[in-house]
DNA sequence: GCACTCTAAATTGTATCCAATTTTGGATTC
DNA sequence: GAATCCAAAATTGGATACAATTTAGAGTGC
């Protein structure tokens, strides 16, 4: 896998981090030591730290001083607030995407789907979350938007530490319906309805949590990280 | 200044060399060497190539593979992309905020209202331009919602630079007044007109933008830092 | 048996060092 | 005189080294 010509830098270790808290591989709480990332990717302390800093500063990870990093676990105000900006940002950025989607747009979103719900049959919960996430951030690229679309990026991951915590009914594929809604929203280039869409999609997923206690919380181990 | 108990770390070079750009004291495309820097604050490359790599990550400073650190130079589609983006979420902060605003934070806003007054009445144009950003700032931390501040505070700061490169209308305080109609909307707890001033004074900041040539673009010393 | 303390190991923060790349300046050529 | 090329200087990327802090654990006392 990183055998040839993979050249590791401190983004690609961040982007495989952040892979690994997306498909819940890596929990919140999770301790994020500098030699041991290290030592996985085969580079030094140097890239590691920067690695971890950019991931701070996503939100992904928190880092405590002299004490290290770990995999940040979003408080019930954090997670509210996350759903809040989304729905400040997602509903009108569906709304310019379906002024511009073209059919190639729309087949991309359709291959998502489908990934999704064979994810979802073959039982692997982590990759149909991350499909599930990546949909939305499709939506941002579609309207051409990449400044409100690197919002929307970080405020997913981050959704998805929020979903590791708190996340309540289980086995309810919810999103398979509201996808596939918004898919058809954008193929007919009804940017009211797909910002409705979007706005009542947001608010379920919000609904959706138990933001009373947390579930998840111990912590793995990040030998998780390579494969 | 930076004499006694004052521990300088990556943060705090963040912060200074932000509120250099802010100021305008930095202009865009200005480059700045780690050992410059470093010598400057008195602190190895080490902790300076962390604060680099922060700024980076706001957008306010651009990072060039084995060419160094050079404040950031936003492209006109660039441009555009920031005030959309706060376009959608200052706006509807700004009705949080209404409904939120006490007295204390009226009379902070004032305050910040009236320096900025004071620094347009000394030809302090920098300082001006600081505090108006930082008004905008203060409203989304009434709004009490962190996690929206946070992007709306790297919004600003990157306005910063668009306003350096592409601002036009010189001389018009233009600021003013919309700020002390925002003031009063606040403190009246009208949301709805707070959410329209605020979405109109977007609309007029950008389009006091001449979004065909830029106007700055020699690049100063970062010694105009330490101060 | 439990708590406390003190020491040793481990981990992070920062500085320094070396290799690799870029930049600069001058000499050469047309 | 202008462009090109080559070598020296400067700068960045990354690894290592060392100091400071935290963590773990054994030992002691009650």
């Amino acid at each position: 896998m990183d055998g040839a010509g993979s050249d590791i830098t401190a983004e690609t270790i961040a982007a495989d981090i952040a892979f690994a808290v997306h498909e819940h591989r890596l929990a919140p709480g999770s301790k994020l030591s500098e030699d041991e990332v290290g030592h996985v990717f085969g580079v030094s302390r140097t890239v590691v730290r920067a690695a971890l800093q950019r991931l701070a500063h996503d939100r992904l990870v928190e880092l405590k001083r002299n004490r290290g990093a770990f995999v940040a676990q979003p408080s019930v105000t954090e997670a509210r607030e996350v759903f809040e900006a989304r729905a400040l940002l997602e509903p009108r950025t569906a709304r310019s995407a379906a002024r511009r989607a073209t059919p190639d747009d729309i087949g991309i979103l359709q291959r998502h789907i489908d990934e999704e719900h064979a994810a979802v049959r073959e039982g692997s919960a982590g990759r149909a979350l991350y499909l599930s996430g990546r949909f939305h951030l499709e939506i941002a690229r579609i309207a051409d938007q990449a400044t409100i679309a690197e919002f929307i990026g970080q405020l997913v991951s981050r959704s998805s530490l929020v979903i590791a915590l708190y996340w309540e009914r289980r086995g309810a594929l919810c999103e398979s319906h509201a996808h596939h809604a918004l898919l058809r929203a954008l193929a007919e280039h009804d940017g009211a309805r797909a910002e409705e869409l979007m706005q009542s999609h947001l608010v379920d997923l919000l609904t959706s949590l138990d933001l009373r206690n947390r579930t998840s919380a111990p912590t793995s181990l990040s030998q998780a990280l390579k494969l």
